[in-house]
RNA sequence: GGCGACGUGGUGAAGUGGCUUAACACGGAGGUCUGCAAAACCUCUAUUCACCGGUUCGAAUCCGGUCGUCGCCUCCA
């Protein structure tokens, strides 16, 4: 192991992760704008940053992750407005139904959303900033755009050569007045009934690259270790927050740029101007449970395109179902014998190879092999009697482990009702008096509640099925 | 038009110079076990890595070309 390596898109290599603070991470994630519910697409590049936290941790790693939440946009503007209501109750229905969708996809809870509109005094400081070193300028409507000509390194993220720029021919209304058509704006004057802000540097409401500059550095300081986003924010959003930040505070805003790649659904890429989306409820409702979603969406290298289709979706309930079944096999058996001395390397060798995957440019696929490499030898020693019963404790404490970065299995305490559990108990004084018919009716009749049930010398055992039913 | 990523079996996908005649998962065929079923395990399911040429003792892995797919080139994760 020679510690956690990372492929940085700035510079294209892969390179070890240094912490400024040595032993703690500062992680920044562009999250969702809140107009509407995010796709799948979207919870791709949420889940990739967050299998990155949780491995960092499990590292023994200190992580701060930040995902911002943009509440104020174009788009929630025109939302709001056609309804009715303000920016803000919008902004807020969808913000919760977003960490309801992430809850549900287990993504670990970032240790601060930041909301645009609650960072207005640090973004305007920043723009005064600009303006005052010469990077921005005034337009005559109120709005403030960053001259990219007054920085040289303008497109070495996206690798674009700005004289190269295909500048669209159409310009909008409010834009006119720059200085240069490729000028981005920071600040946006006020305009009509939009919502504006009263600021130092005049009337208006912030430009979308100024949000993240400065919600990233107000809670994780001028410079940081990782930013995060899908690859279509490389280009504009990241290489203008490079520009903006580092012309105003002079520093090196960002340690390691990470970026995942598209997920595609028939084909193309899942996006919400196409249409061509799916929602977590959306799978759910079409019997894939939340546990297979989230492993179709980390189970494939994060830069690695990925297609939502029927088939892969099957294929990771099928999975993650290969896992439920090893843990119910682990409780269910019972062996007085002595405890199988081949057992702790067998475990510390999947522990080591788990780990190394992660730590190369977190490889979920190869990670995922050395689990599964796990479960077939388990599984063999299972039908060997090869294990004692305290050995099941040792691979379940394994898999426990394993599952702090994954979090693919079924919650530990996951209990049945008390109404499943008597049919369970009947099912089980059914086979003792040897009534088959009796028996196989209960297990039909726990089928079609979701729970499967299986035989074996130890009892029966049951777990959650496969398809359908996911509580 | 510019830039970039990629093309591995029935499917998804790892591997990026010899340990690999290619991990792992899903699926399929046969077998063992079993009241039945399921699960699990065993065997089989790519002599081959888009195509063509080259470098090398040796290539899926490096180089050149061809074809194809996807993405970015102003607010889309």
């Amino acid at each position: 192991m020679d510690g956690i390596r990372l492929m940085d898109t700035l510079t294209g290599d892969v390179r070890p992760l240094v912490p400024l603070e040595p032993g703690h991470v500062r992680i920044y994630s562009c999250g969702p704008t809140v107009y509407g519910p995010a796709h799948i697409g979207n919870f791709r590049s949420f889940l990739f940053a967050d299998l990155l936290v949780r491995h960092l941790r499990w590292r023994g790693l200190r992580v701060t992750w930040v995902m911002n939440v943009t509440d104020i946009d174009d788009k929630i503007i025109r939302g709001a407005a056609s309804e009715g209501v303000g920016i803000d109750v919008l902004a807020e229905r969808w913000l919760e139904r977003f960490l309801a969708d992430a809850d549900t996809l287990r993504m670990t809870r970032p240790d601060v959303l930041p909301r645009a509109t609650g960072h207005i005094a640090e973004m305007t400081a920043l723009i005064e900033t600009l303006l005052e070193r010469g990077n921005a300028y005034r337009t005559p409507d109120g709005s403030i755009f960053f001259r990219i000509s007054s920085w040289p390194a303008y497109g070495r993220l996206a690798r674009l050569d700005p004289d190269q720029l295909r500048v669209g021919e159409r310009v909008e209304a409010d834009e006119y007045g720059k200085d240069d058509v490729r000028d981005f704006a920071v600040w946006k004057g006020p305009r009509g009934s939009e919502p504006s802000w009263d600021t130092a540097i005049g009337p208006g409401r912030p430009g979308w690259h100024i949000e993240c500059s400065a919600m990233s550095m107000a809670h994780l300081g001028q410079s940081f270790d990782i930013h995060t986003g899908g690859v279509d924010l490389v280009f504009p959003h990241h290489e203008d927050e490079i520009a903006q930040s580092e012309a105003a505070t002079g520093r090196s805003f960002v340690g390691t740029w990470l970026h995942c790649a598209h997920l595609q659904m028939a084909g193309s890429k899942m996006a919400k101007s196409t249409g061509n989306i799916a929602g977590v409820d959306d799978v759910v409702a079409s019997g894939i449970s939340p546990r297979a979603l989230r492993y179709a969406l980390i189970a494939v290298h994060y830069r690695q395109g990925l297609d939502a289709g029927d088939a892969s979706l099957q294929a990771a309930a099928g999975a993650v179902d290969r896992l439920d079944t090893l843990l119910a096999a682990l409780a269910a058996y019972e062996q007085a014998g002595p405890d199988d001395p081949d057992l702790p390397g067998v475990l510390q060798a999947a522990r080591a190879g788990f780990g190394d995957a992660l730590d190369d440019d977190l490889n979920a696929s190869a990670a995922l092999a050395s689990l599964f490499d796990l479960v077939r030898d388990v599984n063999r020693r299972l039908a060997a009697r090869a294990l004692s019963s305290a050995d099941t404790g040792r691979v379940r404490d394994l898999l426990r482990d394993l599952d702090r970065v994954l979090a693919i299995l079924p919650d530990a305490d996951d209990r049945l009702d008390a109404d499943l559990e008597r049919l369970l108990a009947d099912r089980s004084a059914a086979r003792a008096a040897h009534d088959w018919a009796g028996s196989d009716r209960l297990r039909d009749a726990l089928a079609r509640q979701g729970i499967t049930v299986e035989d074996t010398r130890d009892g029966q055992r049951w777990r959650r099925a496969k398809i359908g039913d996911h509580a």
